[in-house]
DNA sequence: TCAATAGTCAAGCAGTTGCTTAACTATTTC
DNA sequence: GAAATAGTTAAGCAACTGCTTGACTATTGA
């Protein structure tokens, strides 16, 4: 059947993306480079805390920093969202491709013997 | 009323995704609707194991799920999805944006001042 | 009615995450 | 060359995750 190859590298950035702050770290690379120091102002921790979350953003592949002189300066790097993106895009078009052949399949057939289960509030 | 999904929601989701056992439920279930155990067979886990990780993705919106019987039938909930490829693709525009102004400056500037730091290998 | 099937609940446990503080190194700047 | 700046390292800790086992309920089929 199917076989899984366990993408640990999907695990990591999805990983990385699941953090508020760090989701804004990405916000603000996005527009541009920015130091360490620029990245923790507007977030209320420590240094070495941003310094973590930005590990775990390096080691996924969605940010790059290098050092000149005393400042660290990092960058996006979109490969990584890309992947993101592309794996959710996947399954929504699997999604709707069974849309489809659902579709197809009703037109098909006098009535749809299939039934769902239990009652759930369409809100 | 408003409706606003707040970023703890997003939280949830990549949180969720960043499993790859919960990602393969996801595949399952694209395909179409599937029992507990139905997911569970595929997955070298205990029966508990894979109830939790339905949670999680019922948690967050992914799944949604009906009892009918003794047999509780779990289906896809493509919203959630669709909110975080939204997210990730606005980023990604705006990084796009980023370098068509990047380009311009360069375009209109007679000589590019770029000074690209030194990489950190990261082991 | 009895046994198999399908799922659920609860407790527990090892490993991970997100943060802290304290102490430290390296680079400017005065 | 002393002080300010920018970042780094390490240890520690509470909360969270992903999994287990054991005991349990509810439904179905013979």
């Amino acid at each position: 059947m199917v076989k899984y190859v366990p993408n640990y590298e999907l695990d990591r950035i999805f990983q990385a993306l699941a953090d508020e702050t760090r989701r804004s770290m990405v916000e603000r690379l996005v527009r541009g480079p920015a130091s360490v120091s620029d990245l923790a102002r507007p977030l209320e921790m420590s240094l070495p805390a941003v310094m973590q979350h930005l590990q775990v953003l390096e080691a996924c592949g969605l940010v790059r920093s290098g050092k000149s002189g005393r400042v660290r300066t990092c960058h996006i790097q979109p490969e990584g969202l890309r992947a993101a993106e592309e794996w959710i895009a996947g399954r929504r078009t699997s999604w709707e491709r069974g849309l489809d052949r659902l579709g197809d399949y009703l037109a098909d057939t006098p009535q749809a013997p299939d039934q769902a289960p239990e009652n759930r509030s369409t809100s």
